[in-house]
DNA sequence: TTCATTTATTGACTTTTGTCAACATTATTT
DNA sequence: AAATAATGTTGACAAAAGTCAATAAATGAA
């Protein structure tokens, strides 16, 4: 189980097999049924997620009950709450598990401790959120540039498995738009 | 000119004397003239900019001429663009200096010349990158849960001084809205 | 499988924002 | 200071997206 998240991680960096062993060690299995609620709004996101199988959701919510979708997180990738995570504050999100699924979980002061006695961890952890950032500039971009429309034929491009998978809704509000509007773009031709 | 750069280091890091010399002195200085432009959508960019005195603007052109800023780089703060900087990849944005500008200027080359030969200078990026990274997702969140109004009255309150010292046409494709929408927001009560 | 619940689609209408154009105002340059 | 260019405001209208409500379809639970 802890192959895939080895993967990930040597896309970035090369360790030997004992520190391997070791910071595999920190991130612990756990399951999760469909639409379990991780974590909170309000509480300190302790743990970063790993997903192996699965969905996680990271949104807002307002006093109207109204829902916005800040992330989607499939397989293969990390997510939490990150303001929260990293600065140790209550949350403005809510994290929830779209599917059942399997993750990895490594929380705050392992993750620090790897930072501190992994040589070469500190780069890994740059090199991944470099790489988080980027994406978080071409989201912004697409905000500010593009049409509904248009935001959602590049998702389609780029990740066709997301819309295929995910009830519309949180395709919508991750596009930043009404589930109504969303379907409407659905059933448009151009 | 280096002791405002220096200062803001120094909220993530504390060096040996001799290696603030080393670390500053591959930060250039440079002035640059109104509205002159510092990178050409489809160059690589090169350098990172720390901003000392005026103002410089990261943004996007599209096919009609229209223009949408990524992000506005005031006094104390790191700019380029990034995701071309990082990947040494032709970049989507322009840079802009807005204002007159006095600037320091690191070059890709020495910019990973410090991450190898600094001890520290590593987890000093990854901090500077992780608060980016937390700007970002934010800016996302007034994206997809605001409206143009609610964004500006935010922008407004956290950020005061850019909304009074920039031609309103940049803050307004910054708030991803158009020019007459802001002139009309500024003058509506609510 | 059936029932209950959730999710998706569609219509009618409203609100928000954009576009184009005219004009006013403010900066820059000579 | 005058001339020129850049920026800001306003109106009229168009387009995009949101809201509310009714209904259809799909899904999950018993």
């Amino acid at each position: 189980m802890h192959e895939i998240l080895r993967k990930t991680f040597e896309g970035n960096t090369n360790l030997p097999e004992e520190q391997w062993a070791f910071v595999l060690n920190h991130y612990k299995p756990r399951t999760t049924k469909r639409n379990e609620i991780l974590l909170e709004k309000g509480k300190i996101s302790q743990h970063l997620y790993f997903v192996v199988k699965g969905c996680l959701r990271i949104f807002l919510t307002d006093d109207d009950g109204q829902e916005a979708t800040r992330f989607l997180v499939f397989e293969g990738s990390f997510g939490t709450a990150f303001p929260s995570f990293t600065l140790q504050q209550p949350s403005s999100a809510s994290i929830q598990s779209i599917e059942p699924s399997e993750l990895l979980v490594i929380n705050y002061s392992d993750y620090q401790l790897l930072l501190e006695t992994v040589p070469g961890w500190e780069r890994m952890t740059r090199l991944s959120l470099q790489q988080d950032y980027i994406d978080a500039i071409m989201r912004i971009e697409s905000l500010i540039t593009l049409d509904a429309k248009e935001r959602y034929n590049i998702l389609l491009k780029k990740n066709p498995r997301l819309i295929q998978r995910l009830p519309n809704k949180f395709v919508a509000d991750y596009l930043g738009i009404s589930q109504e509007t969303l379907s409407r773009l659905k059933s448009r031709k151009s």
